[in-house]
DNA sequence: CTTGAAAATTGGAACGGTCCAACAAAGCGT
DNA sequence: ACGCTTTGTTGGACCGTTCCAATTTTCAAG
């Protein structure tokens, strides 16, 4: 229909009103006359004017928007997080902008430079990798919080994240207590959430008297990478009876390696993984898990994020939230 | 660090040119001699200078932004369409910005007038619902498509999706093969995607001479709509040997359900999937399933999005793909 | 040198809003 | 009717860019 779109002045005109006018009826200030308010609405509605974010954002100077940096949109719990963070955004008058990151360094960082230049009031990042850019951004006078990953030290930044040492812990607890001894470890990679599920198992199978039977295969948080690790500990001389897998997603995958191999789970083979992912939960899975409260962990975060937006000079805060067992059906007593 | 942030007037002054040079040295026009366009970059770095999307979009009146609403963001088929969607897009020279709708339509509604505001030139739907907002965003002139959603006759609408009612025929096809009669089916709601597949099923039911078997029972594309379908067909008086169920997703529940009543897979129910999801194919779930090409149906609905933004006249076009049946193990051959 | 064209640069007017100081109108007590 | 406050309304400057017409500089050819 259109040609270009209807602007405030517009509005003006048809209202019989200044512009200032109408700025101020549509945002629903209570200096304006009821009679003239009516005649701004009806003549919005009727060329249907809607205001322009960007000359807004420009004037006020702020945007009103928040970024949301996603590393891993494959990976279910991210879609958890998310409910959580745009939850407590949406709670807060602000708008969300969402990006997704890759492997791909310098096109994470592009994306980060994409949101900063929207001139977002804060940035949310979800995964476990410090992205490129990040530093910049906070530097650059942008409050920031990341979520799954402990970050203390950098001016700035707030983390939110739970004790992966104590979780990775309670997994190599619980199959100790079903008599397990023989614990493997898929490892999740090099981040440092992963390094620190592997300290934990480290620590607790030597704190069992355990550290001769410590072994850890390379994985990844992917599904992929939970099957490959998990095939080289069944094909391994030692004789694994449980298997402790850096994230539920790769866990998934480790079924499916134990599957393969014509074992069953959890006779022959008992699986842990961590995250606690909604899928996890179902049934046909039923994924014993270490769980991290996914969605409130969002919404934390965004309310960090506006507390610092708020108070900028303040202190680095990184919450710390314990972790906590799942039990279903992928792990069971050892009978040797 | 900062106090407010460098414009180009505090570039331009630094690097003792005016501001509508350092506008085109920015943008890397040739048109600027070498030594400025060095001198620019270099006072650029060392005030951290940033373009400020707001100002650009309202001096270009385009955002270069396309957004994007995900109905369903817990579906990890989404994170597949996105993926194509965002590969496209950042090919084109635009970025993306995403938001998350969700059952509640006003909320819905209100994240798509948040995406006009911003101006995006373009509107990417991914979800079966038709949301409310959207005839306004394209009358608007907003060019939009619609991803797993046939559409045809809205003006300004693009639409792709895959051939539900075939799809479905090819399930029940494959399933009657294996000599099964009496196919149950869970249903995906009442949304147009649902429908089409329970079509598909009932038409491929009625054309095998087994119209008396047709049996649907209410599910959700959701893996709880699943369970909940699967466990009402499982718990009714006909003797159903095959499932067909509405999504992927909800065929995981399927699988619950169905090991909640301690029934093997596929030796006594068989259970089929609809959309290919990825997380299906993964040898511990194994779910026999119709598959849609979902990255490139991401894909072709952002190069279509691009088409009528170049050409905002045409006709509404609609893309329909094949589906094609994946086998893994959730199904097999009947032995009564 | 001069000259004209090409290359490089510039100032100022948009873009569509918000904000503010100033002004007009209305209400009110006396 | 009188100031005085309160309530409504307004024009214009400004936000940080891009664009354009106008200007200055450079340079090769005559």
């Amino acid at each position: 229909m259109a040609g270009p779109r209807p602007t405030i002045k517009d509005v003006a005109a048809l209202a019989g009103v200044s512009k200032s006018l109408v700025s101020l009826a549509m945002r629903g200030s209570d200096r304006v006359a009821p009679a003239s308010a009516a005649a701004i609405q009806s003549a919005a509605n009727q060329l249907g004017y809607r205001p322009n974010a960007a000359a807004r954002s420009l004037a006020d100077r702020r945007s009103n928007t928040i970024g949301v940096l996603v590393q891993d949109l494959h990976n279910p719990i991210s879609a958890e997080i998310i409910d959580g963070v745009q939850r407590q955004v949406r709670a807060s008058g602000y708008h969300t902008m969402l990006v997704t990151g890759s492997e791909d360094a310098a096109l994470e960082q592009s994306e980060i430079e994409k949101l900063l230049e929207f001139q977002v009031e804060g940035l949310v990042v979800i995964g476990h990798r410090m992205p490129a850019g990040v530093r910049d951004a906070i530097t650059g006078d942008c409050p920031t919080v990341i979520i799954t990953r402990a970050e203390s030290e950098i001016a700035g930044l707030d983390s939110i994240s739970n004790n992966d040492i104590v979780g990775a812990r309670m997994a190599v607890d619980y199959l100790h207590g079903l008599g397990h001894r023989a614990i493997a470890h898929v490892t999740g990679g090099d981040n440092q959430v992963a390094l620190m599920r592997k300290s934990g198992y480290e620590e607790a199978m030597i704190s069992y008297g355990l550290a001769k039977n410590i072994a850890c295969y390379e994985g990844a948080f992917t599904d992929e990478g939970g099957y490959r690790g998990t095939s080289a500990a069944l094909a391994s001389k030692y004789q694994h009876s449980a298997v402790f897998v850096a994230n539920d997603l790769a866990a998934v995958g480790a079924l499916a390696a134990v599957a393969d191999q014509g074992l069953g789970v959890p006779e022959e083979i008992s699986i842990i993984g961590y995250d606690g992912m909604a899928l996890g939960g179902l049934r046909s899975i039923g994924l014993t898990t270490i769980a991290q409260p996914l969605a409130s962990m969002g919404e934390d975060a965004a309310a960090l994020l506006f507390q610092r937006i708020n108070d900028p000079g303040r202190l680095p805060v990184h919450i710390e939230l314990e972790p906590r067992l799942v039990i279903r059906n992928s792990t069971g007593v050892y009978h040797g």
